[in-house]
RNA sequence: GGCCUGGUAGUUCAGUUGGUUAGAACGCUAGCCUGUCACGCUAGAGGUCAGGGGUUCGAGCCCCCUUCAGGUCGCCA
């Protein structure tokens, strides 16, 4: 006999039907001359019940069963008795009467039950992976996935979109982060990279002719790791030719109006709002805001910046800012350990100290004393201080980072006090990123997504005068404060190509040597086109309310990039790496 | 590479100022139990206190190193 259905299929409305089921013993009970089994598998329990008209045999082959086992158990379903219903079960008003068992498998004594996963420790959990990945939460995580993937195809398939994979062993190219590089064989001495992006490739099929591409791609970096950052991970890539930003974005618009609608029902109000970047860093202290509450930024260099302390002052003349923001009503939760805990917190973030104005009983501070009467004033003003509120400066000569330490801070205190409800979902786009940044290190500009991504037209004349203030057509999709993704349109201009490769330092010859077959390839008629790239990882997360991406993940790696179950990377033989031209030398310490 | 947190029974944890034989719960093993679903009751087994070194009459506890896991800064075009 075939199993007839799921475990949790099955209801009230089967009650009579003979049936059979195949699972995991979740539990074995038993209570002398009666014995229960919760089935478990991908659906969710059945109660198998074994009694005083099991034979007994059979009813021996039940004692026996222990957690986690797998079974394939016959019967009649029926309703369990008056008083016996468990309402917490889906399946809690009926029963198996089994009269047929098989035990398919044993199982070894786990080291971890199945239910209580999520109390065990990581290392544990990933190391038995497979045991953690039958609780139902992972299972469900596993399955939305599947879900998502499958309405991101429907959806860009229904528009006009072609999947096309790209390859995964790849030409290395590093220019951002580094990649994971494969040795051949065949040519020794030389390397494969694992693809960061199918960037690429995916401008290439524009100029093939496909028109409109995405793909759910498998991605490599070698960086490290993060809650929401794997060595591998997962996009969904797309690219559109004859398109610019304003198409984009309204595909993914269009996109995520119907993820929201499919796989939450939730209705999201088109177009989304768009924040400049520059606006966004000033407001916000962060290029990927989170805007379910506001609590902006304010900018009090100018009130400072001839004060006589010299803590701001100082920091204004140094070319940097002093910068607060308003923590509304929380005075009486502030207590003077917690500041001390925000003060070590912002000095991750490189900032030397926090200066406070707490609005208690009596209104305390850490800097007013030092401040002018006059000062203080326009400080309460300008951020709208009230009794009750705890204002937060930072003041540094570097404008980064304060913006950077009290962007953290605003989240950190947005959430610890409650500013926003948790279940809501804030939609935007950052745009008109700049270019370039300058690296101090390297002497020069680093492109700050790609070096691919076209300027906006009115700033090409920059390029030349003030390559700082370019900005590029550049988009990031954020929602509650995470980068979901990100896009630009493409330079399909060889002289606009030429330029941002000389900023960027890069020789005709390197640049030929790097991406020759782009460049080349645009000679033969490139349309206009633009793409975007979400971190699919990153879309699953945010929409299940994960705090790691790892949780909807089958098979993550840690945070030194080891998979613990496997136990890769590991040494290979000394002849395969003869095979490859390989030697390996470690230098001690 | 830096910083923070943690590693004690299979699991999750407690362990006082450094002091006898390291505890609890769950799990496991065995027995009893007719309606359990966190079943109940009884008994039992189970420990390289992450590893190494040091201080001390004496270390799970203090110090140093190493290692593993988590978070984070740098990094992630």
């Amino acid at each position: 006999m075939q199993r007839t259905d799921y475990c949790a299929s099955f209801g009230a409305n089967d009650i009579g039907k003979r049936i059979k089921v195949c699972g995991w013993a979740q539990k074995q009970r038993d209570l002398g001359s009666l014995i229960f089994i919760d089935l478990r598998d991908r659906s969710g329990i059945l109660q198998l019940a074994f009694d005083e008209n099991t034979p007994k045999e059979l009813f021996d082959l039940a004692f026996g069963v222990r957690a986690e086992y797998v079974l394939a158990a016959e019967g009649v379903v029926r309703a369990r008795g008056e008083g016996a219903v468990n309402p917490n079960l889906p399946t809690g008003q009926i029963e198996l009467a089994v009269d047929k068992l098989e035990i398919l498998s044993e199982s070894a004594t786990p080291p971890f039950e199945v239910l209580s996963a999520p109390d065990v420790r990581e290392e544990m959990r990933l190391k038995y992976r497979y045991l953690n990945l039958r609780h139902p939460d992972l299972q469900r995580n596993i399955r939305f996935r599947h879900q998502l993937a499958k309405c991101t195809r429907d959806y860009f398939d229904e528009n006009g979109f072609l999947e096309i994979e790209t390859p995964i062993l790849i030409k290395s190219t590093p220019e951002g982060a580094r990649d994971y590089l494969v040795p051949s064989r065949v040519h020794p001495g030389s390397f494969y990279a694992l693809p960061q992006s199918p960037q690429l490739y995916k401008q290439l099929l524009m100029v093939s002719g496909f028109d409109r591409y995405m793909q759910i791609a498998k991605c490599f970096r070698d960086e490290d790791l993060r809650a929401d950052r794997q060595p591998e991970f997962t996009q969904l890539d797309l690219e559109m030719s004859f398109a610019g930003e304003d198409d984009v974005i309204g595909i993914n618009e269009g996109y995520l109006k119907r993820v929201f609608r499919e796989m939450l029902g939730i209705e999201l109000e088109t177009p989304f709002r768009r924040m400049p970047w520059k606006e966004a860093m000033e407001n916000y202290g962060s290029d990927k805001p989170d805007l379910r509450f506001d609590m902006k930024l304010v900018d009090l260099s100018d009130i400072v910046k001839n004060s006589e302390f010299k803590v701001f002052a100082g920091a204004v003349a140094e070319g940097g800012s002093v910068r607060a923001i308003n923590v509304k009503g929380v005075a009486d939760r502030m207590s003077r350990k917690e500041i001390d805990k925000l003060t070590d917190f912002v000095k991750t973030y490189r900032a030397k100290g926090l200066a406070w104005l707490k609005g208690g009983e009596e209104t305390t501070s850490s800097y007013a004393k030092f401040l002018s009467e006059e000062e203080n004033r326009a400080i309460e003003a300008a951020c709208g201080f009230e009794k009750g509120d705890v204002l937060f400066l930072v003041a540094d000569s570097k404008n980064n980072v304060v913006l950077d330490s009290l962007g953290a801070l605003r989240c950190k205190c947005g959430e610890k006090y409650d500013f926003y409800d948790k279940s809501s979902f804030a939609l935007l786009w950052v745009t008109d990123f700049p270019m370039f940044e300058y690296d101090e290190e390297a002497g020069r500009y680093k492109a700050m997504h790609h070096p691919f991504t076209s300027p906006k037209d009115e700033d090409l004349p920059l390029l030349d005068s003030d390559p700082g203030k370019v900005r590029a057509k550049a988009y990031d999709i954020v929602v509650n404060g995470w980068e979901v993704g990100g896009g630009s349109v493409r330079i399909h201009r060889g002289d606009v190509q030429q330029k941002v490769f000389d900023l960027l330092g890069l020789t005709k010859e390197e640049a030929n040597a790097k991406f020759g077959f782009l460049l080349e390839a645009f000679r033969y008629g490139v349309p206009p086109h633009a793409g975007l790239a979400f971190g699919f990882d990153r879309l699953v997360s945010l929409l299940l309310g994960l705090d790691a991406i790892r949780d909807c993940i089958a098979f993550p790696k840690v945070q030194n990039a080891c998979e613990l179950m496997t136990g890769c990377p590991a040494p290979v033989p000394t002849e395969a790496l003869d095979e490859l031209s390989i030697r390996v030398a470690i230098t001690e310490e």
